[in-house]
DNA sequence: TATTGTTATACTCTATAACTATA
DNA sequence: TATAGTTATAGAGTATAACAATA
C-alpha cells in the first residue's frame, strides 16, 4: 500500500497491464474456472459433461428427460451420455415405479467417490486461486457474484 | 427487508436458498458465463471451440503449432479444426515466409465479421447481467477479479 | 394422441500413432 | 535428428429422425 500514489518512475518496473474491462473480467474467470475443473475431471479420465452429470445427480434421482432440461441436452444425447457412464460403472439406471415409461438415474457408490474427490480438488483450486484476497474481500466478491447470479 | 428478522413461519413461503459458497459462486458464475457464450455462438452455428479459434485470431496470426499452444490442443486437433473452420471460408491457411514447414492462420474477412458480432452480443449479455450492480459496484467486483487472476 | 426413452445416422471434436517435408 | 504439419483411426459427444412402449 506504501505505493498506491506514488507516481510513475523509471524504477517502477514494467507497466501495469491495461485496465480490465468487466466483461473480460468476467470471461477471462469463467475460462479460468472452467480449465480448474476440467483438469480435476481429467485426473479421473471424466470429460467436463461426464462431471457436470456427476454433479447433478449428488443430490437428484432424475428421469433420462429430467436429465436433458437440467444439462440442456436432446434426449438421445442423454442416453448416450448415460451409457457410458453407466458401462464405467458411474450410474445407475433404474425403472420408475409409478411411470413404467420412465427411467430414473442415481449414483452409484463408485460414482458418489469419484464426484467427492473431483470436488474436493476443485475446492482446494478455487481456494488457491482466492489466495490473494482477504477474508473480507472474498465476502464481497462471493456478495457481488451473487447478485449478478440469475435468481435461484 | 421488512422481514429480515421475522421468524420463519407457516406463512413465510419456501425459506430463502441457502448462503452461497464461494466456491459455489465461481462455479455457476463460470457456468452461466460461458452458457451465454456458447448461445451467441450457436447462433451463428459455431462451437465454442470454433469461436475460441477466430477470438485468438482476432489479433494474432499464428501457427498452426503456436494454435495448439493456445487453444490447449494437440496439433491433430488443430489440423481439423482449421480444417472444417477454412471450409465454412472463417479463416485462411498461408505459408509461413520463412519457415516453409510452418503454416499461418489468419482470419478471414467472413470470419472477423462473426466474431464482431459474437463478441457484440456476448458484450450486451454481459452488461444485462451486470445489470443489477451500481457502477461502483461492478468496479468493485472488476478490481476483485482482477486480483484473483492469474498474473497476465 | 402425447410422452418417455432408445436406436440409427451423421457430424464435430479430440488424442495417438505413423507419416512427409523441411530445418 | 528435431520440428511442423497432415492423415488414419478410434472414441466421446451432440442433434435429428424414426421407432416402440406406455400413458
Amino acid at each position: 500500500m506504501t505505493r498506491r500514489h506514488a507516481p510513475p518512475s523509471a524504477d517502477d518496473g514494467p507497466p501495469p497491464p491495461a485496465r480490465l474491462t468487466d466483461v473480460d473480467a468476467l470471461a477471462q474467470l469463467s475460462f479460468v474456472v472452467q480449465q480448474h475443473l476440467q483438469r480435476r475431471a481429467a485426473s479421473h479420465e471424466l470429460s467436463l459433461i461426464q462431471t457436470r452429470l456427476l454433479g447433478v445427480l449428488r443430490d437428484r434421482r432424475p428421469t433420462m428427460s429430467e436429465l436433458g432440461v437440467l444439462l440442456d441436452l436432446d434426449k438421445s444425447s442423454v442416453s448416450g451420455l448415460v451409457d457410458r457412464a453407466e458401462a464405467r460403472g458411474l450410474v445407475i439406471r433404474a425403472p420408475d415405479e409409478m411411470d413404467r415409461r420412465a427411467t430414473r438415474v442415481t449414483l452409484s457408490d463408485h460414482g458418489r467417490e469419484i464426484t467427492v474427490d473431483v470436488t474436493a480438488g476443485f475446492t482446494e483450486d478455487m481456494s488457491t486461486m482466492l489466495g490473494p484476497l482477504s477474508s473480507r474481500d472474498r465476502t464481497t466478491l462471493t456478495s457481488l457474484i451473487g447478485r449478478v447470479l440469475p435468481n435461484p
